[in-house]
DNA sequence: CATGAATGAGAGTTCATTCAT
DNA sequence: GATGAATGAACTCTCATTCAT
């Protein structure tokens, strides 16, 4: 199970016990895929229902239908969990922008991205408490190095189409980083505000606040524009 | 291990049963007031020491002399500590902002009172933690409703000297509060990104952002305000 | 109770109150000491019973009427009991060579006290495990540096009575620790093979083995000593 | 994980069904052995590597190239491959003890054959460890009443070669079994201290005890000669 | 008011072993 | 013979909280 390269060890086709020992192992490897994915969504509920706290390995365990060492198995600690749970939120999010409308002209391009980065997470908050529960407090395991940057480049891939159409309106290479940023900079701090439940000491509504950025981006690039 | 506050409460000569009860309710209100907050500084010292996790009740008691039951003399749960420690932190939040420069033109006190805000929050985050988790996942017994509305109350005050600066640029009530919350959503955004380290992924600056944006702000409504 | 320096901070006597203060700390820390022998007994029972692997924590606070957690009020660690579990042994040890006749000649006494040493361990082979278990496989918690020096310095005093009655065969400070480091050696030897059975193989009686190994000893330094 | 014993599996061309089932059975039987040889490979260094806590059965199944379960085809318990491991650590103290130089008078003969004994258990403390393993705490499944006799044949054929040496000091057989066995007491006391590092405590060098104790006993047995 | 003792639930993790395939 | 999956019991230790004294 941990030798994943030893998938490259398999003999030359054509003998006929080499062939069924190919089946096997991919069978195999499915079924172990699909059981992972079984637990990570008895992880996902549990972590959506009970939140971090709640969502121990036990309760993980008893939601898949397993005894707790058997989840030792398929993810070496709880940490690694998340953290696969995460990869994966983050992988729903680049689905949900690349879907999102891409063409109209620019301003209309950028909205559509950026409501549809948005909305991923005003739908879900969980998914946002994911990514602020690994980003935040893990360190000892969980979060390896390469992990780290490997979903940092996920969050920035989630971003990517909004930059291109940020660029659109002439903007060089430097003066767009520092637009999207901003863009981001805004919408995180909307969707905390609405997590925390805090958007109401202000009667604002979030998507209203949102539309208002980027009404006054767009203008304010435009006019740069002439 | 007796608290270090007992030395205190050897009661003075003379006249013992003459004073009035309201004296002495007087008297051991004060004192208990007083081992509050020393209760409360030894939380906050071990919180920005060890963090919401290490924080522990028994930590917690041992940094205040105490042992962990007689913290409930004082304290119903953890969750009220950290409350308390809220409020606490809030009411620095404003003593800050209110000791900013309240003067120069509008934008200069914009600029000013948001900067203090802002700051506060970078300088200590510490603090952020405190917000967040009290305003995040806590239910059970911590934040009941009169606390949750005094704290957003402090909270709003914090923001008042900043939506006062806005009123100068010939603002209606609704445009004010519209501005100053979508002020407050960016600050948030980028303090969490700092605080989670995320910032880096743009390779950007935060004061900058900030400085930015604030520019942004003022250049539109000197626009509009033509 | 981790900060037993505190009995040094009571007041000056005389005041009644000061005085009941004293007689309940003094009434507490017996009671204390006297749950931790009832705990360090538990644990003898069940190391003696179960062996190294069958004495819990879940089993020494079974045996001790306390939930598990509750022997953490009293010790740090697992291996802090083990700890004090040899030191007590030792103790016991100490208490055995002593109490062994020191009278007679050089020889009578050298058999005397080195007998005791001897039979405190056959008579008690689990105290031979005790002093094999941390002396061997610990490291972690349990058996920190000054422990450490501070077990040895009891095993060396129990075989300073030994040592003593060497002397007096007219040996030097080296020659005589020379003799007595053998002694112990082959008295460990000897004991190491009665309790693993393996005694047997050469259908030898280790008492007889003993007594041999002090005949030749004390022949061998009397025809020194002309 | 293919085991990489696997590559000698791979049937000899031709005549694949005339051989005789004898003969299958024969090779059946050796590759058999072979693998229960890489096994204990595995198990030994494992265990040598990390101690008896550290090779579990995971680990000694990794480092064979085999499931955990896999191993249960060859040993029925963990127990039983300790139990093989001491066996062959006997035959390797055996050959130790064997390949030591015989020649020389009684007293050179002794001294020999002694130290090639002690220093084997000097030099490969693994191999104390594993034998007070079994021979120790061990009752359950590993240690049958035949295999401990077995075990307990081959500890006193190592120290036959010395026993014959002894011989040549005129001694008869009685004497010469307490002699042997007395050799064998010292010994073991000294590993026993040397491996705990509780020799320390008496600041004396293991080796020179046991040349002392050799030039005692040789001295002793040729003064009783005469 | 404060103590010291204790609870009881629960945490993450490890392990030898079993067994259908 | 070997695999991969799973069991189930066990491990040490931590915690917020309660309560008689």
């Amino acid at each position: 199970m941990k030798s994943s390269a030893d998938t490259t060890a398999t003999a030359a086709p054509g003998a006929p016990e080499a062939r069924s020992d190919d089946a096997r192992r991919l069978r195999t490897d499915t079924m172990a895929q699909r059981r992972r994915e079984l637990i990570l969504d008895a992880a996902r509920a549990a972590f959506f229902e009970l939140g971090l706290q709640g969502a121990s390995m036990r309760e993980i365990a008893k939601r898949a239908g397993y005894t707790p060492g058997a989840i030792y198995s398929y993810f070496a600690s709880r940490e690694e969990i998340y953290a696969a749970l995460l990869g994966e939120s983050l992988l729903r999010l680049n689905a949900q922008v690349a879907s999102a409308p891409g063409d109209g002209n620019a301003a209309e391009r950028v909205r559509s991205k950026a409501s549809a980065f948005f909305d991923f997470y005003r739908d879900n908050p969980r998914d946002l408490d994911l990514g602020f529960y690994l980003f935040q407090g893990v360190r000892p395991n969980g979060l390896t190095r390469e992990l780290d940057a490997q979903l940092n480049e996920q969050l920035r891939a989630a971003l990517q189409p909004t930059a291109e159409a940020l660029r659109d309106f002439d903007l060089n290479a430097s003066a767009c980083e520092t637009e999207v940023t901003a863009l981001f900079v805004h919408m995180v701090g909307l969707l905390v505000l609405i997590h925390t439940g805090r958007i109401r000491i202000f009667r604002q509504h979030a998507p209203q606040l949102l539309a208002q950025y980027l009404d006054q981006l767009t203008e304010r690039l435009q006019r740069a524009g002439h």
